[in-house]
DNA sequence: CGTATTTGACCCGCGC
DNA sequence: GCGCGGGTCAAATACG
């Protein structure tokens, strides 16, 4: 029920509280009304009619009529609220039902296509464990292929992944991970939740040679929402000119570094929402693309996120947790594909490698691709949208929807604080979505971040090459109105980081408690401390747009959809 | 003046 | 053991 009545929000129009009243009215207080009136009348006949005349007592009874018609009359009124309410809350359901349907549906047929290709490109894969996660990549496009499914790890791919050419757009998780690894990491990424207490976990390994923590801190959230043993990084490739991509977190840059093949430094950052906190990330810009900024997220945040922060957290989380789960169970092979696979149905179109050293195993999850990074076991979100070839997964995720819910429809608008509800992971996927995000049937071919204040309307830059008009149910946008859509989106990171939050989401979901993951919130037993949190001062975006005020809707925004920041910071080292 | 960024030095792991 | 490269530290600097 409170999935349903988050994601009512968004076609209803009526906000949680009002509607959660106004079932109280209906529901409980319905009654009360009626003992009221009814009590009323009889103090009103014991106190009042026994002392009147009979001419005051006729007056009485009118008066007494008066207020019961009225009372009436407000029943009914609250009933026929309540009956909107239903008739949303149906509607709603009936949606998301259809959604549901239409996702699988999508994913098993994408499936399909990707089984019959699956040979391939095993040169790509690189390394020993690597899980590659890919959503969005079109199976069909033979660049693509590589991404997909049996991939042999191949070095170099890491983050930058020549494949990105091919533009598909894609959400692409790419984890590479090491199922066993036991280096000087290993101890660190100690699966034993124990190791929680220490700084290292997440940075144990990663981060490390041993100074690294000096911020210690207690670390233990961040411990378990990992898996202890094997520490992920997540990787997030998205087109950006800003110098970093707002993820709604505060980071504190701390070093940069040329890193060897590519000209564009990397920088590194911590977090500083919380001074112990273990959480870095590193940015750089692909060498062979400029515009696409790739940022790596290490370890587990241990202290609640501003809602914000949380959708990228969420994603990081949710990736590393499949990541971590395939990983776990590594051993077997194919199978666990399955594994992954079964326990979320809605990754079709993910495609898992888990590589060891020693053998490689391919999850099968329609278009996936790989990257590979050597050292550490590494997920990457492939945002960037960069072929019409690809029609991916995401185009067909979105498009696939009701027409209402037709990508070139989609609203993420934050609204008021009623949507800003925390997402909770544990609902179906899209029902999240609709939890977070709501849609609007009224913004033609343009997502909306919510800023009601400045509207940016952002599309999904796979939409960019990929005719929005495409798709079936997408409606045809004026070609400047698609332009200027482009041109934000592309833009503007968030919307990426978005999508990736949402799709990794869905992921998140059935990995079950993923969420808390690796860079989410600790996964522990606060679904979402950053709703506590709330209104977080962070905002420490630097790569958002500049934009006049920061709403604080903003900052309510769902996830990353707020990653609008007011700190914009656009010219980094990175650019450089 | 406090905070964030820059940047050279340092540490560490890894491969040869 | 040495060199290389990645990652981090911390003093200096910039910025608001």
């Amino acid at each position: 029920m409170e999935g349903v009545s988050r994601e009512s929000s968004h076609g209803c129009g009526v906000k949680e509280e009002k509607r959660i009243e106004s079932r109280c009215d209906q529901e409980d207080c319905k009654d009360q009304m009626v003992l009221e009136v009814g009590n009323r009348r009889n103090d009103q006949e014991g106190d009042t009619l026994s002392s009147m005349s009979p001419n005051q007592k006729d007056l009485g009874g009118q008066k007494q009529d008066d207020q019961l018609e009225i009372a009436k009359a407000a029943m009914s009124e609250v009933r026929e609220e309540n009956q909107r309410l239903r008739t949303c809350i149906d509607q709603m359901m009936k949606d998301y039902q259809s959604l549901q349907k239409q996702f699988r549906d999508i994913v098993e047929q994408d499936a399909k296509k990707s089984s019959n290709k699956t040979d391939a490109h095993q040169d790509e894969m690189e390394e020993s464990e690597l899980v590659s996660l890919s959503l969005g990549r079109t199976s069909s496009d033979p660049k693509n292929l590589k991404d997909d499914k049996y991939k042999i790890p191949c070095k170099g791919e890491t983050n930058h992944e020549p494949d990105d050419k091919d533009g598909s757009l894609v959400l692409g998780l790419d984890s590479k991970y090491e199922v066993s690894r036991t280096g000087p990491a290993g101890s660190s990424l100690d699966p034993s939740p124990e190791n929680s207490s220490e700084v290292k976990e997440q940075t144990g390994d990663t981060w490390p040679p041993g100074r690294v923590l000096k911020t210690v801190r207690s670390g233990d959230e961040e411990v378990s929402q990992q898996n202890p043993a094997k520490k992920a990084r997540v990787s997030v490739r998205v087109r950006c000119d800003t110098p970093t991509m707002n993820d709604g977190c505060q980071w504190r840059k701390y070093g940069q570094k040329i890193a060897k093949g590519n000209p564009c430094p990397r920088a590194y950052y911590r977090c500083t929402v919380a001074p112990s906190c273990p959480v870095r990330k590193q940015v750089q810009r692909y060498a062979e693309d400029m515009s696409i900024l790739i940022t790596t997220y290490e370890g587990t945040h241990n202290h609640p996120l501003p809602m914000s922060a949380t959708a990228m957290a969420s994603t990081t989380s949710a990736a590393a947790s499949m990541l971590l789960s395939g990983s776990s169970t590594s051993g077997s092979g194919p199978n666990q594909s399955a594994t992954a696979t079964t326990t979320s149905p809605e990754l079709h179109g993910l495609n898992f490698y888990l590589s060891d050293s020693s053998k490689p195993r391919p999850f099968y999850l329609p278009n996936s691709s790989i990257s590979s990074s050597p050292s550490c076991p590494t997920i990457t979100l492939d945002l960037t949208s960069n072929s019409a070839s690809s029609s991916s997964h995401f185009n067909k995720f979105f498009t696939n929807f009701p027409p209402r819910y037709s990508s070139t429809n989609l609203n993420f608008s934050s609204l008021e604080s009623s949507n800003t509800l925390p997402l909770s992971w544990t609902n179906p996927p899209i029902l999240n979505y609709g939890t977070q995000y709501s849609y609007s049937k009224n913004q033609m071919g343009s997502l909306n971040f919510g800023r009601e204040a400045h509207q940016e309307n952002l599309y999904l830059s796979c939409m960019q090459k990929n005719n929005i008009t495409n798709s079936s149910q997408a409606q045809p946008l004026p070609p400047d109105t698609i332009e200027a859509a482009t041109k934000a989106i592309t833009s503007d990171p968030s919307f990426q980081s978005a999508l990736a939050a949402a799709l990794t989401s869905i992921i998140g979901s059935n990995t079950g408690g993923g969420i808390g993951g690796t860079v989410g919130n600790h996964g522990g037993g606060d679904k979402f401390p950053a709703l506590s949190n709330f209104p977080s001062t962070s905002n420490a975006n630097k790569c958002s747009p500049p934009t006049k005020s920061q709403p604080r809707s903003l900052m309510m925004l769902p996830n990353s959809l707020a990653f609008v920041t007011s700190k914009s910071k656009c010219t980094s080292p990175e650019d450089n």
